[in-house]
DNA sequence: CATGAATGAGGATTCATTCAT
DNA sequence: GATGAATGAATCCTCATTCAT
């Protein structure tokens, strides 16, 4: 029973490098450039062991957006209830948003590229589930700018305007950081994002 | 001659459905899921015709992703020169970048596909010059912002600071556009980006 | 009629450039790897033109081989009623040969390139029309071994085996001038090749 | 262990097994009339698993070329040093070069088809080895011819020259072997040739 | 006749997936 | 389970040939 438990452990280790091995390879290729000879190569197995942990090329994929939205969801939960003030909510979403992407620009890259892929009309149960879950997402940041509004810290702005606004400088921070200048902390851009995104970038009109 | 004429405007006119057809089929699928089958399909040629204008998918993809850029720059030309009040220019620059996408949201599928792959090292001349083309798109941007800060009309945050969170929103409102409500006309959503971006979503904490 | 004439001329003359051109494209490359388009380019007329003149790629190859050897079995003629001296005959044989691919290297080039083929099964009438000429002409030559063997000119051996014998060493000397030394006429290996075949290489062991 | 060693001893076999495939192929129809799929239909496999044994149609056919090359260098050598008599080094290297034809027809179909193409300017890294590869063997036979001439056995003719004259008697007894005759060793040949070679075709005038 | 655009069959190559060992 | 050889469908591209102008 030992060695079934050593065993179970085992396998759960080369699902695990098996995985991240794709994740690295499909941020450099995209999905459809992505093969799963170089998968299984960086992950240092064969071609025909990866059939034994996964389906497939799709659902190596999938896997992978489950498991990292799984994550960023829990994440999320934790922010939600960090505080009672919207503007630390913010910040603390912000910083969430930042921090994820950080540990992981692999899996930042991988989603920006597959994003755009959600607006078309596909078959794919994974497109499928990929496009719910972002609106999923997309709807829990509403939630917060909603009681932002509620709370009078926030203009009132349709809250679903205020999500995308949001979502789109991080986005574009973190893009930018991964395509120019990756050495700094991205988490450093917190302030910078917030204030943007709360005070804007003009000098206070005296109305 | 007039024969000589005809064939030479047919010959552009097959051209641009070709293009056209392109874009369509890279917008749906991405470059690396795309076929010369499936485009040559939508564009009602046999599969060899498609070699007499382009020398294969990398020129396809290549001539369309050069044309447009073109295209916006000269139109960003005259959006750098349209006024003398920064927040007026910017107004201007947002417009522009709005209508742009609304008149092609295929090319705005494209570049959003395709974006993330430039912060990839690669060996293509493709990616080389469009990684180039976008640094010098947000430097042109970057400059219109420095504008801003010097008028005063700006805070004093790193122009191209400012001008990530500006393309942030611009792409992300564009991005909310074509994935769910597609009906109304993008330029709508001028106003709002521009709220945000010049003064933000808190309500003033009177400073 | 006279306009008759002078477009009949003419049809004979293009029919002549593009037999030459292809006759260039065909040493270059072979048959296989010769391509219409080539042929076309280096004639000077477009591809469809082509087919005003020959039927296809094959009718084009079949009537370039014809074509010369007809010439090439004219000149035999003349040459095995030039003498009544064997070893004259044989040297006017070898002469005849050298400057017919001295004045058409690429004719050379193009037999050279696809004798071997004969030894192949093939359904192709090209082929086999080929094969035949190939024997016919080297019964031509036997029949010039024969008169010599008879005239007690040569040794008695089979004189397909003289024949063979002779067309070999020819054959090399074109190939190697071709090869290595194209600039001396090819003519002027006639006395060595002469000697090679009658006397031999070696120094007359007196038997 | 032993299931390796077996694994590598099967890759081994398939891979000489589409080598032959490939020459048989290759003789038939030349390099460039050749297809992978009849080769792959020769060796009984699929067209995929061609490329896991070789990068394509141009490394199949080195391949084939470097081996025979490198076996008939090897026997060269043997016949280089195998007699201080020039007459009888040149008699074992026409019964050399007449069993290694007999051995492998195919191969010298090859050679022949392709033979000619060696005088053609070209980029590819395979043709300039061919060539080479052939100077440097008519290089080696000059040598012995030189060793002949510089023992009194062969007339004081150009080493080169003679050689040349050689090679075309050899390859042309043999074309014919496989054009017509052969049924009968090709090795019987060999004292016709060498009575042409060297004591020539002509009834020794009296001089 | 000449042109060259269009066609489509054919050929090289890649790659996800299967399967015998 | 792991391996990697084998498969074959899918894809890019070429080129002989046809045909409208």
């Amino acid at each position: 029973m030992a060695a079934e438990t050593r065993r179970a452990r085992e396998k759960a280790m080369h699902r695990r490098e098996i995985l991240e091995a794709a994740k690295r390879v499909f941020a450099k290729k995209g999905f459809a450039a992505a093969t799963i000879d170089e998968i299984a190569q960086e992950a240092e197995f064969s071609k025909g062991a990866m059939y034994g942990y996964f389906e497939g090329k799709e659902d190596l994929f999938f896997t992978l957006i489950q498991e990292k939205s799984d994550d960023i969801e829990g994440r999320f939960m934790e922010v939600a209830e960090s505080s009672r003030d919207p503007e630390t909510k913010i910040g603390n979403l912000v910083e969430m948003y930042l921090s994820f992407f950080e540990e992981d620009r692999d899996f930042f890259q991988i989603i920006a590229f597959e994003h755009p892929r959600l607006g078309v009309k596909t078959h794919s149960r994974l497109a499928e589930n990929m496009k719910e879950r972002y609106i999923r997402n997309l709807g829990l940041i509403e939630k917060v700018m909603q009681e932002g509004v509620s709370a009078g810290a926030l203009k009132e702005i349709e809250p679903r305007l205020l999500a995308t606004g949001l979502v789109g400088i991080i986005h574009a921070f973190t893009a930018q950081w991964i395509l120019i200048d990756g050495k700094k902390p991205l988490t450093e851009r917190k302030p910078v994002i917030l204030e943007l995104f709360l005070d804007g970038a003009g000098v206070a009109a005296v109305t």
